[in-house]
DNA sequence: TATGAAACGAATACCAA
DNA sequence: TTGGTATTCGTTTCATA
């Protein structure tokens, strides 16, 4: 995989703000041809640096309840706890991570009863899961996919 | 705004799945007609339902240091250090919940200098956190934002 | 269904190793 | 000279009225 360099970043910047940025209108900000804009999204998309999605907003889809749910597993069964919780539809995000909880999903609901389901019947069926500390979300800052920042390196290892 | 009914999730699930699925191809899997596509999605744009994005791997781009951070705050400060921590780039998601913190913030680096650098700085100089409790991601699941699902109640008040 | 805009394929030009 | 990248242009596909 070539190495992703600042004028790919101008582009992926681009394609942040609007997805659906077209090429020539790419072409023309970044003052570079159209063609070129072209070759190196290809490239990008081929190397898997990035795909084009839509985002949807979960609460106007009724998905009113919103939690991150910290899960602790007995040792020699994350991975497994891990690989059924990402089958479950409600499910939009699971990590496996070093401090208070071996876990950390993000999961969504329709209504309280949902979760509350999802608590007693599905998460208390998988084996291997000692304890859930459940977070309830109560408002949103900030949810961004703009991370694509200038520069690689802003502060290395001797800064 | 318009209740989206079973064919708009149709749409959606589509272009969960590719963004840039032509119109004239989505009608063609919906057997409907290419007019009809189009109108629902200028009515879901228009309505905020969705926007089209691109997803980067943050991987790929050399923020190799993915994080999820518990935040306790000072009474009545939480909602001026969640606005504080969304200014910072390095910062994707903040959320107030409510559980054993009350923000819990994702944040990615590029390095662990730099999240070093983050907590000691950044976090220490924002007034109003009493404590971060820093998970490190080790290992990713699932991590997907194709949460439309077929139909909106699963399970209702009564289920 | 027609019109303009955008995307695409392929040939060519450029540049640096 | 060669491999990789940028440009250009003719054609096709798509969005839109």
């Amino acid at each position: 995989m070539k190495r992703i360099d600042h004028l790919d970043r101008q582009i992926l910047q681009i394609l942040q703000d609007d997805g659906r940025t077209p090429y020539t209108e790419i072409a023309h900000q970044l003052k570079i041809s159209e063609g070129t804009v072209r070759s190196r999204i290809s490239r990008l998309l081929h190397d898997g640096v990035f795909e084009f999605v839509i985002r949807t907003d979960p609460v106007k889809l009724g998905l009113n309840v919103q939690t991150i749910i910290g899960l602790n597993t007995k040792l020699g069964l994350q991975q497994q706890v891990a690989e059924e919780l990402s089958q479950l539809p409600e499910v939009r995000f699971v990590g496996a991570f070093s401090g208070k909880h071996d876990l950390i999903i993000q999961a969504f609901f329709y209504s309280n009863t949902e979760l509350i389901h999802f608590v007693n019947e599905r998460l208390s069926r998988i084996e291997g899961i000692l304890g859930a500390d459940v977070s309830l979300e109560l408002r949103q800052y900030k949810d961004s996919f703009s991370y694509v920042r200038e520069d690689e390196v802003a502060i290395n290892e001797k800064g």
